[in-house]
DNA sequence: ACTATGGGCAAGTAACTACTTGCCTATCAA
DNA sequence: TTGATAGGCAAGTAGTTACTTGCCCATAGT
C-alpha cells in the first residue's frame, strides 16, 4: 500500500504529472502529453504518459473519470498527507539505553 | 535533491532501515544487519545493507559518525518534513474551464 | 457509411537497481 | 605480531522499470 505510493513517487516524470494535475485538474491524456512536452521539455510517447498515469492510479494518487471518449484525471493528494509521519517523531530521539 | 529523497524512499528495505533507526538511533552496520534479519526476516548480505545506507546518506536522510572502527548511523528526518507539501494545497481545486 | 480523435493492449528493448561474491584496509584485543 | 572484528571497494548478475512500436477499440463529427 505505502509501497505503491513511494514507488509511484520515485519517478520524476510522475511527480511532474502530479504537479501538472495540481496546477490544473481534470486533464486528459493528450492534454498532459502536450504540457509535459511544452512546459517541461519532456518528449515522450502517449503510451509512456498513459503508463505513468496507470501507476499513479494504482497508488491511489490519481483518480480518473470517463466521459464519452474523454478521460479526465484528477489528483488525490490524500494518501500523501501522512506518508512521512512514521519517521517524524514529536521530538528527536537518542538511543541511550 | 528531492529526486534522491524519493528514490531513496522507493525501496522497502531502506524504509525499514529508517524505521529501525527511528526506533533506535546510532546503530552500526552489523547491528542493523542483525535486526533486519531477526526482526524483519530480511536476509541479505552486509554489503547490501551498506549500499542501502549509502543511498540514504546520499539523500541526506541518514548521517553517520565514525568512532574508531565503529560507524554509527542516525536518521535525519528533516528532509522528509515538507516533502509532499507541493501537492497538498489548502483547498481542493477543480478544473472547470 | 466513413474518417478523425481519444485511448487501450500488448510485446520488445535499453537502462537501471538490488544484491552477491571476492578481496582489501583499519582498528582493537591477545 | 597474530587474529578477530568492523567496514570499504569494486565487478558481475538477475530482476525491474521506463519507454517505444505496432495494432486494435470506441466515441464523435461529416
Amino acid at each position: 500500500m505505502a509501497d505503491d505510493i513511494f514507488k509511484a513517487l520515485a519517478d520524476p516524470t510522475r511527480r511532474t504529472i502530479l504537479d501538472e494535475l495540481t496546477e490544473r485538474s481534470g486533464q486528459t491524456l493528450f492534454e498532459l502529453c502536450g504540457r509535459l512536452t511544452m512546459k517541461h521539455q519532456l518528449g515522450m510517447s502517449r503510451q509512456a504518459v498513459s503508463q505513468h498515469l496507470a501507476v499513479l492510479e494504482g497508488a491511489g494518487l490519481v483518480r480518473s473519470r470517463r466521459e464519452g471518449r474523454y478521460k479526465f484525471h484528477d489528483i488525490d493528494p490524500e494518501p500523501l498527507r501522512h506518508i512521512a509521519e512514521r519517521w517524524i517523531g514529536p521530538d528527536t530521539k537518542d538511543g541511550t539505553p
